[in-house]
Parts: C-alpha cells; sequence; structure tokens
DNA sequence: GATGAATGAGCATTCATTCAT
DNA sequence: AATGAATGAATGCTCATTCAT
C-alpha cells in the first residue's frame, strides 16, 4: 500500500501545512506526531521520512510562515515610489492583518492562544531578525527624504517594530482594528520625528 | 519523617520558588514534577497538597515573577514629585534591568533562551494587562502637565511599552545597555509628543 | 490502584526472577518490557522504578545465575579435606548439572538455544573471571599436593575450565551425561599431569 | 540507475561482506538493514532480493566466515607426512592466529566485544560441529600413531577443542599470544596422553 | 533486475497523578 | 500533613519489509 509521491520538497511542505492546521487546532505541546500523520494521511513513518524529529517540523512551520510574510513585507518595502512614511503605513497594515491569506490565518489566528506560545515565540525569533533590517531600510529612505529625523536608525526600527506588534494584542475586540493600526502608526511616525511637509507648512 | 511546616500559602510559595529555579536551568517542558520535588525537598505527593497540576505551578511561578516587577514599577508610578518624563525614563531602567533582585535573575537570565519561550510568553501575557494602565496613568500626568500630546492614552501605552520591551532584545550585546535604554526612552518620549519645557524655550 | 511492596532490593529480584523465566521462553531479544511486567504482574513504569534500562534487567538476571553459581562452586573449592583431585570432579558435577535449583533450570535449559546466545555470552563473561581463580586454587593445591605437575597454574586453569565447560555441547543426548562427564574430569586431570599415588604404584 | 551486475551468488557474496563490515563496527544488533544497504551502495529493496531476511544476512555472514576457518583448517588436517602432534600444533596456530586474512581480521578483533556476542555465538555453533571431526581425524591418526592414548576419541576432541578455545580469552595482553599457544598445546597433548617417541626413550 | 518511497506495528521510556500508609 | 511506591496512558522514534515504477 505504499504511495509514492511527487517530490521530496513538496511532500516536506505538505506535511508541514498539515502540521500547521493540527498545531492551530490543539495547539503544539498537545499534538503528538500521530496526530500530524493522521491528518496528512500518510503513516508514521513517513514523517521521519521528511523530519529529523517533531522539532524539525516546528520548526518548519515557523519558517514557512515567516518566509510568507517576510517575502510580502519585503516587496512592500523595495517599492519604488511610495516614500518612507507611505511605506511604514504599508508595513502596519501588513503586519496586523494576515486575513487575506488562507493559509495562514488559522494559525495567526490561534498563535495568539496561551498554549501556542512555544510557536509564536519561535516565529517571532524568525521573524525579527529578518523584519528589522526592512524596517531600517524604511528609516533610512526617511532619513534621506528629509521626513525622519533620528540619530540611530538601527534603534529606531527596534523601537518602532516592538511598538507596531504590541498593538497586536491592545485591541480590546476585532472590529476597531483599523483605527487602532492609524493611531499606531502615527504613534511611530512621531517616534521617527516625522514632518510632514504638507502639512507642517 | 514528615516534617510540618508553617502556614500552607508559605509553603506554596516555598515550592514555587524552587520550581522558577529549576524551570530556570531546565526548561519548562523539560522540568518534570519530580524534578521540582527534589529541587525543594519534598516527596512526590507533597506536591499536589499545594498545587492542582504543573500547570498551576507555572502559573503560580509566572504570578511570583509578575507580582514582584508590578509592585516595584508601581511604587515607581505612584511616587509623587517626579514629572511624567522621568517616571518614563525610570519605568524602562526597571523594565531593563532586573539585576538587583537575585530572586529573578535566575529566571530572567535564562528566559529569552528558546526552550523557556513558553515561561517568557505567558509571563508577558500577565505582565501587560497590569502594566498598560500604569504607563496609561503616567501618559495621563504628562497630558495633564502640557508635556504629551496624545490622542489616545490608551494605544500610547501599549505602543510605547511595546517599543521599550523589544529593546530587551535589540542590544548587540550587553555593555551597552545604558546607552541603549537611553536612546529607546527618548524615542518613546518622542512618540508621546514630549515638549521639554526647559529645552523648548 | 497501587499496591505498596516489600523492600526495594526484595522486588528488584522478584522483578528480575520473572524477567528471566520470560526471557528464558521468548529469548532476549524478543522480550519487550512490556512483557516483563506482564509477567510480574506489575505496570509498565513499575518496571523503570527498579531498573534503568532494559539492559540493566538483563545485567541483573545474570548477575543472579552467576552469582548463584558462583556460590556453590565456590564452597566446594574451598572446603578443606578433599584433595585436589576430589575437588576437580566436584567442581565439573557441579558446572554440568544444574538440575537441581529450580530456579535456575528454566533458564539455563534455554540458554543454548540460538536466540539466547547473548545471554549466554553474558553469563559467560561475567562466570569465567570468577571461576578461573578458583580453578587456580585447585590446581596450586594439586600441586601443593604433589599430584598435578604443570608450569602455570594460570593458564591450565583456562584450559581444563574451557574443556570441561565445552563439554556442556558434546554430549549426544542427556542420558549419557554421568558417563561424559567423567571421561571429560579425566582428561582435565591428565591436562594436570595428574599422578594418582594410589594407583601408579 | 541501475547497475546490472555478475552472477547471482557473487553479489550476494558481496552484501554479506558489506553486512559483515558493518557488523563489525557497529553490532549485529544496532545495524540496520539500512546501514548495510549503505555500506554496500544498493538500494534497500535490492537486499531482499539476495536475502530473506535480517536474519538470513547474519547467517550467511557467520558462514561466509566459518567456511573460510574450516577450509583452512581441513587442509592442515588432511595433509599428510606431519604427525598427529604437529596436526595438533598446527591446528591451535591457526585457531588462534586469524592475523594474515583481512577479509576477516576486522570481524575477529570485534567478535568479542559485548555487543558483537550474538554473532560470535553463532559462528561458534556453526564452527564446532564441522571442528570436532577434524580435531577426531587427529586424535585417530595420533591413536593410530601409538602416540595418544585416549578411550573415546570424540570425547577428546570435545575437550581440546573447548580447551584450546578458551585460550583465545585467558591471554593478559596480546604480545605473549605465542608463549601461551605453546603452554595450551602441551595441555592438550598431555590430556590426549601424548607419548613422545623421540623424547620418551 | 533494481529502486527507494511508503508502510505501520512495535518498542523503550517518561511522567503527571493517585492513594494506602 | 506528608510520604513515595505504583500506575498506565501517552509519545517519539525505529526498522524490517513491501511493491509500484
Amino acid at each position: 500500500m505504499p504511495r509514492p509521491r511527487a517530490d521530496k520538497s513538496a511532500r516536506r511542505a505538505e506535511l508541514a501545512s498539515a502540521a500547521a492546521l493540527v498545531f492551530a487546532e490543539r495547539g503544539v505541546a498537545n499534538t503528538a506526531v500521530s496526530d500530524i500523520v493522521k491528518a496528512a494521511g500518510v503513516a508514521q513513518g513517513t514523517f521521519y521520512l521528511y523530519f529529523d524529529s517533531k522539532d524539525d517540523v516546528i520548526l518548519a512551520v515557523v519558517e514557512q510562515i515567516a518566509d510568507t510574510m517576510i517575502a510580502r513585507i519585503e516587496a512592500a518595502v523595495d517599492a519604488t515610489g511610495p516614500s518612507a512614511a507611505e511605506k511604514l503605513r504599508g508595513l502596519s497594515d501588513i503586519l496586523m492583518s494576515f486575513e487575506e491569506d488562507p493559509a495562514i490565518v488559522d494559525l495567526a489566528e490561534t498563535l495568539h492562544t496561551p498554549h501556542n506560545a512555544a510557536l509564536h515565540d519561535r516565529l517571532e525569533e524568525r521573524l525579527s531578525p529578518s523584519l528589522v533590517p526592512l524596517v531600517e531600510r524604511i528609516v533610512a529612505q526617511g532619513i534621506a527624504e528629509g521626513a525622519f529625523d533620528v540619530p540611530d536608525a538601527h534603534t529606531a526600527a527596534w523601537f518602532v517594530l516592538g511598538g507596531l506588534r504590541s498593538a497586536e494584542l491592545s485591541g480590546t475586540g476585532v472590529g476597531d482594528m483599523p483605527a487602532q493600526i492609524l493611531a499606531v502608526t502615527e504613534l511611530a511616525l512621531r517616534a521617527l520625528g516625522y514632518r510632514d511637509e504638507t502639512q507642517s507648512r
């Protein structure tokens, strides 16, 4: 009853996706490898053909999500045309709304439940090193444009990112998210010493 | 060899402290109840006299730490005399340096290792709801003093807190912490629309 | 449903005995820890209260058997009265007949089946270091009595022991054991240069 | 990448040799079929084209070694010219020194480590039935020559063989092997009632 | 013949929890 | 209150074997 399948990395991705789903439902710690293989419809042994261990699949799931997020943000940051301020606004949009990509939403929704803390934390760890340089680039652009004014772009990037991200948790409900985002982004711009040319005159 | 002890809650606290130590050393997930009782010098069964489950002790540890932190910060915030800006500076000092309380330092040091992510996350969850109102109070005071200027104190509190906390992780090494703190605090003040009366004139 | 039991080492011995029985039946490699605990009537976890691992219980079983054998042989060798030749004859008796101790017989019978090779080998390893000195003592006594004549007692002990033991396997059936033993012992005595005072005259 | 090869039995031998090497390194029990095929450079399925099971290859390895040993000894025993005593001396030489055939030496070296006990034991089992008749032939020749004197050649053969073999393990180090061999062989000759015609007169 | 992906039963070990003493 | 022996379900992982290609 073996069913040979597609190329190795595609299969690995399939399994990781199945794992992501189960992780979202039951939490990482409460998910047994047997749960994952059941969800993926493969035998227990097959799992170990593609992952060295349970930890390995956790990492793979995190990478899968992080890569998607980073790719999207990178595209926004690297766009030519928008000003630094506009890009920052775009960034916070992306950061706080993953509601479009159905592949991630399942996880994102449950990422904040207590029992998924581990996954959430690993995601942050993976994300930050990639995100900070992106924000730094925005800050640098802003400085070049004369719109931002900070002594140290690196520290500023950390601060702004942290602030933006903490807004994830601040909203009381879900409905007032957009307003929240706007407010937070304006705070971030202020921290960066933003001086809107059109308004300040 | 039963060793009759002090009142129930004192014993509970003792056990929680022992647990905190072991958690710091081995990580929460890798710590068995048997490790905790060994460290505490009591029998396995005794543990369940004071805690309903392993999860229960995790919560207790988190509470213990959080309570200590909050108490200290509360004292700083409630002081009369210092201006809002000064209090904010004091807050970031406290937030980033736990090096004085030896009871916490062990944990704090290892809280950022990957395998303690769970504990760290729970601590954040517990801390934020308590911390945000405190920061809000500072912001409110600042507004009253005419030094701060933000439309929504609550959102501002979240943002500032998030930014401050993300600085925990930003520093390259350990030595440049003080400078880091200063820089970040100034960014926070800027986000709050800080206008230093003495300097701005 | 816990049933507290006798002192620790007694319990350990009980479990080892149960293990010995199952090992004899199914072979060491084909015996799962679950088989042992089933035979012993305890829970799986209980096993690990008394043994560190499956290997640990194998060793314990071997030790249990070896200790019994060695004790019996030691008693025979240390007896005062019998001549060296008589002791050697007694030794081969003991070596080849364990049919009296019902605790061992079960194992001894099946120790030579192919799938118990591992256990048999470990037993030999454990036995030889203890047995050789005993035989050496007999040889030394014989030399002192003027009945034996060998250049090196140590080598002679090894040789005689090896020869005696290989007779375990030589017999065609079981019935002719006694004759076999006699014949082999006489060969051993010859190898030791035995000179029977009464007969040689 | 199919690699068409020579006739079936040659391929089988190749695989068995590869297995022998891995067995020597990791021990039989710790060797997976996957280890063998990796070492042989073939696919997992190919293994089952030449062996029915893992046990089958173990047997094949043992046979391969045993056959080599027996062939060599047989040649020595069947030689015409040497006396029985000389042949016995030759036998013990061969038994204790496999250092010339590099194909076997790897295994022989590690055959005595605890985790290769299983293989060692199976080898003995396979060897003894073939070896005993050979030794019996030597003994018979010796009796015919009037040099040996034993009532039962069969039993004597077992005894001598057992004694010789136990010397494998007796030597303290490695350097004194030759002397060891000599001493043991003389003991064997004595057991056989050897009467050197040239010396005894 | 050869391949190697897939299988899934099997296993050693851990550990939170209970409860008779 | 305190003990710690006993529990047994749960889990991550291995590996001999099969079979579609």
